[in-house]
DNA sequence: TGACAAATGTAATAACATCACATATCGAAA
DNA sequence: TTTCGATATGTGATGTTATTACATTTGTCA
């Protein structure tokens, strides 16, 4: 759990296929890229993911069931703001960013609402720069 | 399509268990309380959940795969501000609330990167108060 | 009437995720 | 070094969520 996770050969793995793909991945996909890397079930990817979110090295998108590596690979786990992250419904690349002021508004809200946030999600669907000109 | 949404039998049978539950519903969870109404098929409740995402008169809470009756019912839409969603994970509870603040942040954003949003998504997991006080 | 759009019924399948149980690996304590 | 517990892994079955495909019905309007 330091700086530099020391990652198990699964995590490994999982974690590869995430950092070379060119945006998010799906449980399932991963699983199939894995195949010849002796990956059989889902659980072997459910639980390397599983580890690898904690770690802080890669964010499920929660809108399309997908996963992504970090893409700010020296600042796991962002302090304590909130990330939020712009989806690309073209071709898939997914920005990621963070932003002091919606932060602090969220937790306005909580903090006078009595409410314990454990995780927050931002999503934000459309369609990137390079997929709106074309 | 006008302010208060012309409904079909299932949209309606769908929207009532909606509007009758104290907190978010699975498709399936819908599904089994209308079988007494005729329900049979999944398709049934996604069909009539489709249009009342359209009309605005519910949500979908992408981070748990549920549905839940809009808060405002009289304000359907909600302009063109983004909506919050705090979600307990002790009761279920679901507070829906919009700031104008947030949304000007995520335009900001998304115009400095020509990025053209369709949805956005803002989901705060955590514990309410009511919950939290236990 | 005929024609078209919208809604519905039904079965099958796809996509996403977890449970249950057995086995293996590794490091610390005795 | 042996024993033990925590962590990781392998595997099959199952559970949960959502869509595809196709047939039929219903409402609207010329
Ligand atoms: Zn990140
Ligand atoms: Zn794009
Ligand atoms: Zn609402
Ligand atoms: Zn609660």
């Amino acid at each position: 759990m330091t700086a530099t996770q020391e990652l198990t050969k699964n995590q490994s793995l999982v974690f590869d296929a995430l950092a070379r793909a060119d945006g998010p991945l799906s449980a399932y996909t991963i699983l199939d890229q894995l195949r010849n890397d002796g990956f059989r079930a889902p659980l072997q990817v459910y639980r390397a993911l599983d580890k690898l979110l904690d770690y802080g090295m890669i964010h499920r998108l929660e809108s399309i069931n997908a996963f992504v590596a970090c893409a700010h690979p020296h600042t796991h786990s962002h302090g304590h703001g909130m990330i939020a992250f712009a989806i690309c419904e073209k071709c898939g690349q997914v920005s990621e960013f963070s932003d002091d002021i919606i932060t602090g508004r969220v937790r306005e809200w909580t903090n006078s609402n009595g409410f314990k946030q454990s995780k927050t999600t931002i999503e934000i669907r459309g369609v990137c720069a390079n997929c709106g000109t074309a």
